[in-house]
RNA sequence: GCGGCCGUAGUCUAGUCUGGUAGGACGCCGGCCUGCCACGCCGGAGAUCCCGGGUUCGAAUCCCGGCGGCCGCACCA
């Protein structure tokens, strides 16, 4: 007997190269890290995800609209938004031994106090005390910046006139449309801007398969309020009665790590969460979160504490997620950017960005949910995955299955093979479909559930008779008999009706789990 | 970026210490068999042994450098 070992990362990791949901991107040349392709099982979840996020905070709201910015824009705009600023490090090397160190870093731990480690002074710092490097006492070279962004040429030249970044955060770009917007789509307070698309950051060290990456999606909303109506939320009675598991910023200063349970009305009136709104985008994140399959009891909320609170924010709630083989990790910050990004976009352009509400002029001040979405895919895989009889299922939910339906004839005859073909035909223009003959049924019902699709149908010896089909389901291995002319509306309504469906099915949670 | 461990067909892995041009399993392809839950039979293809350099008559194996991965530290808008 071996070992029981739980199901780590590197399984995971394995688990979606094999089965084509990712794969290290340039793999034949060795790979380079922080940078993964989504295959085709992959790329389809994206979509299924992106969608329904689309749909849930965008289309089926009246008060968010959605915008597609950009990847390079003006690079002013990362001057006002501070991450020009404060997304430099400096590296200072040594010219004996080659030892690299943050600046910054180096001189604090020497006991030197910098107000604000600009390259002028923490060159100064250097030269005026003489400082060298710790390991062998060698001279230090000149610091030379190290940004954590991206940069890129813009036309033929290359220079300081045609430098340009990629966009760390997709934020930026719906603040510097945010006047345009406004007019154009006659909006009014409150409302939203949504955005969906490819972030970059020249991360140092990229970990964790997803977890770290150096292009990554984000998914995030910009909600103007005026700060004057912070605390009147029309929706807030949507999720006031919502229990979250939620650890302030005190609590941690205090040690404490274990969370409040705590309703979402309470946290508000207790003044653990600053405003209304903001109360209510974290109910409204973790409702969508659940909706596509995350159990509420792995999502806890955790305020960030004074020193990991970013230039911008006055609060900020990360919502993290139960990994049981790396802890709680973030999967969503949502913000209260307060109107720093406004007020800096009004005062780098000179354009003002008040707007009327009520009868005066105001800058709105901003919530923002943002969604890392490579994150939410590493949740929902861990979730999902499940081991039976020492073979690998993913029971994910149907919203976000790459593939909703699999389509088998019972052997590969050809009456039942043309069946099947018209079959799958057919269930292809309402569904993704899958559709396999070779092989052993039980075999190929195994591999669709290593895949997470949630039914299989089924061409057998009935079907030509009296043309109807078995739907078996993937959580619970049963089956149910439908006529092929109620096939597609069946599927629907079971997809429709999925928590209900699945509610029997037997497996325990991953984390219990063992290989 | 630092320290430790690691890198062999698509995947998992034997072989590395004690140098003699790689073996298995799963998967894949072709054929047969199969009538509801992987692991039936026959045949076959598939390996720059991570990359580059060095030592040697000879390197998957020893040495150096690089790339990539995991863990820890640091970093983390």
């Amino acid at each position: 007997m071996q070992a029981a070992k739980a199901l780590t990362l590197e399984d995971l990791t394995s688990f979606c190269i094999r089965r084509g949901f990712f794969l290290p991107t340039g793999r034949i040349y060795g790979g380079i890290r922080g940078f993964y392709d989504y295959g085709p099982l992959g790329a389809e979840m994206r979509k299924e995800i992106l969608d329904d996020w689309w749909y849930y905070f965008v289309r089926r709201r009246s008060d968010v609209v959605g915008i597609h910015g950009a990847i390079i824009t003006h690079p002013k705009t990362w001057e006002a938004s501070g991450h020009v600023e404060s997304f430099f490090d400096y590296l200072v090397t040594c010219r004996k031994c080659g030892k690299d160190y943050r600046a910054d870093q180096l001189l604090e731990d020497l006991g030197f106090r910098l107000q604000t480690p600009t390259l002028d002074a923490i060159s100064r710092v250097i030269r005026e005390n003489d400082v060298r490097c710790p390991e062998c006492g060698g001279e230090l070279s000149e610091p030379q910046p190290f940004n954590l962004m991206f940069v890129t040429y813009v036309g033929p030249k290359r220079g300081a006139a045609s430098e340009a970044y990629l966009r760390p955060e997709t934020a930026q770009l719906i603040f510097t449309n945010f006047k345009d917007i406004y007019y154009t789509m006659g909006m009014k307070l409150p409302f939203g801007i949504a955005q969906v698309g490819e972030v970059f950051r020249n991360e140092i060290s990229p970990r964790g398969f997803l977890f770290r990456l150096r292009q990554f999606t984000q998914m995030e909303i910009e909600y103007f309020v005026n700060p004057k109506k912070a605390n009147e939320c029309p929706f807030f009675d949507e999720v006031a009665g919502m229990t979250v598991q939620l650890l302030t910023a005190e609590q941690q200063e205090r040690g404490e790590g274990e969370p409040l349970r705590i309703t979402l009305a309470e946290a508000w009136e207790c003044g653990y969460i600053g405003s209304q709104w903001h109360a209510y985008w974290i109910g409204e994140s973790l409702r969508w979160l659940v909706r596509i399959g995350l159990s509420p009891h792995r999502l806890r909320v955790r305020e960030h504490v004074k020193g990991e609170l970013a230039h911008y924010a006055v609060q900020t709630f990360d919502v993290e997620y139960y990994f049981h083989f790396m802890g709680w990790k973030e999967i969503e910050g949502i913000s209260n950017r307060g109107d720093y990004d406004l007020s800096r976009h009004q005062q780098f352009s000179g354009k003002t960005m008040a707007v009327e509400d009520g009868g005066e002029l105001v800058i709105p001040h901003v919530i923002e949910p943002s969604f890392g979405l490579e994150r939410i895919i590493l949740a929902l895989l861990t979730e999902a995955y499940r081991l039976e009889a020492g073979r690998p299922l993913l029971a994910l939910n149907p919203r976000v299955a790459p593939v909703k339906v699999a389509v088998f004839p019972i052997v590969a005859k050809p009456d039942f093979v043309r069946k099947a073909r018209e079959i799958y035909a057919m269930v292809k223009e309402h569904f993704t479909a899958i559709y396999e003959e070779k092989g052993t049924i039980g075999r190929r019902y195994y591999d669709a559930d290593e895949m997470g699709v949630p039914f299989a149908v089924t061409i057998d010896g009935r079907t030509l008779e009296d043309d109807t089909v078995t739907v078996r389901f993937r959580d619970t291995k049963e089956q149910v008999r439908v006529p092929v002319s109620e096939l597609v509306s069946t599927l629907r309504d079971l997809m429709a009706r999925w928590d209900e469906v699945s509610r029997r099915r037997a497996a325990a949670p991953a984390s219990e789990q063992s290989l």
